[in-house]
DNA sequence: CCGATTTGACCGGA
DNA sequence: TCCGGTCAAATCGG
């Protein structure tokens, strides 16, 4: 059921989460897998010095209100490491596009020149060199574009003061997931993360059908529960487009064709 | 084989 | 013309 997983991924744009396979005979339990998900989820965020998942996430990446003036880095206080990431906030508008910049730390594990994960899949398509930066500047768009349009870019660069640190720039929102954007819009880029953390899986509730995987990437919580929104294009038949993509993907024969064309043969044209 | 990254070319705005 | 953002062919790697 891998294409299952993918077909999920891809919709959810959350594959940065470790999702547990979904076995063959599977089907009906989508709801203990997505609990497991989640459990697997917080294992592999809450992990070093058994800091809570919220506290390491908010250490890792931090973002000021946007009411809030350029309270320009002022040192960390609480931070062991001395290098906790704060944030320079920045939220304008280029052509109408959002942008918004914060500041986050290298990981203080493997100390490497890998940037902060920030729960979106990222595809880079360039690099360039700077004037007067010493490192360069990645450009990053989602990886999702394809099949979503999905617009999402970032850039990452290293700053000069401190090398650990990244300045990581937003522009424009994710569109990669099912629900309308329409009813209601999307908040700006930065990490999703959190909002495992609010996450109420007490809430679900069982339902003969599997519903609307909505990621929840609006309030504070996550809803499974079947949304069927009528101005939504992709709920006009009024059933899941989960589940039509993944009854697409099962019935689609089982060998050689696990692509995503043969449920969008014509969302495949780059750019 | 397929998707991601690398990297020089290309291009548009200042 | 310079700089920075994007393209795309080559390459990498699972």
């Amino acid at each position: 059921m891998k294409v299952f997983k993918k077909v999920l991924d891809t919709i959810a744009c959350n594959d940065h989460l470790p999702l547990p396979v979904l076995e063959a005979d599977h089907h009906g339990d989508v709801q203990d897998w997505l609990r497991s998900s989640y459990a697997r989820a917080v294992d592999q965020y809450s992990t070093d010095d058994n800091k809570p998942l919220l506290e390491s996430l908010t250490t890792g990446i931090e973002m000021l209100v946007p009411g809030e003036k350029n309270a320009t880095r002022s040192k960390p206080e609480g931070s062991k490491t001395g290098r906790s990431p704060v944030m320079q906030r920045s939220q304008k508008r280029k052509d109408g596009v959002k942008t918004i910049t914060v500041r986050a730390a290298a990981p203080s594990i493997g100390n490497t020149e890998i940037p902060p994960d920030d729960g979106y899949t990222w595809r880079k398509y360039g690099q360039k060199e700077i004037l007067g930066s010493m490192f360069p500047r990645g450009y990053y768009r989602c990886t999702h574009k394809n099949f979503f349009g999905c617009n999402a870019k970032k850039q990452v660069q290293r700053i000069d003061e401190d090398p650990s640190i990244y300045e990581i720039t937003y522009y424009g929102d994710h569109t990669c997931h099912v629900t309308s954007s329409a009813v209601q819009p999307e908040p700006l880029a930065p990490p999703p993360l959190d909002r495992w953390l609010a996450m109420d899986f007490g809430r679900i509730e069982p339902s003969s059908h599997m519903g609307l995987l909505d990621f929840g990437l609006y309030g504070t919580e996550l809803s499974i529960a079947p949304t069927v929104t009528a101005d939504d294009p992709l709920h006009v038949r009024g059933g899941s487009p989960v589940m039509d993509f993944a009854n697409a993907m099962f019935n689609s024969g089982s060998s050689s064709n696990n692509s995503m064309d043969s449920i969008f043969p014509s969302m495949h044209n780059n750019n």
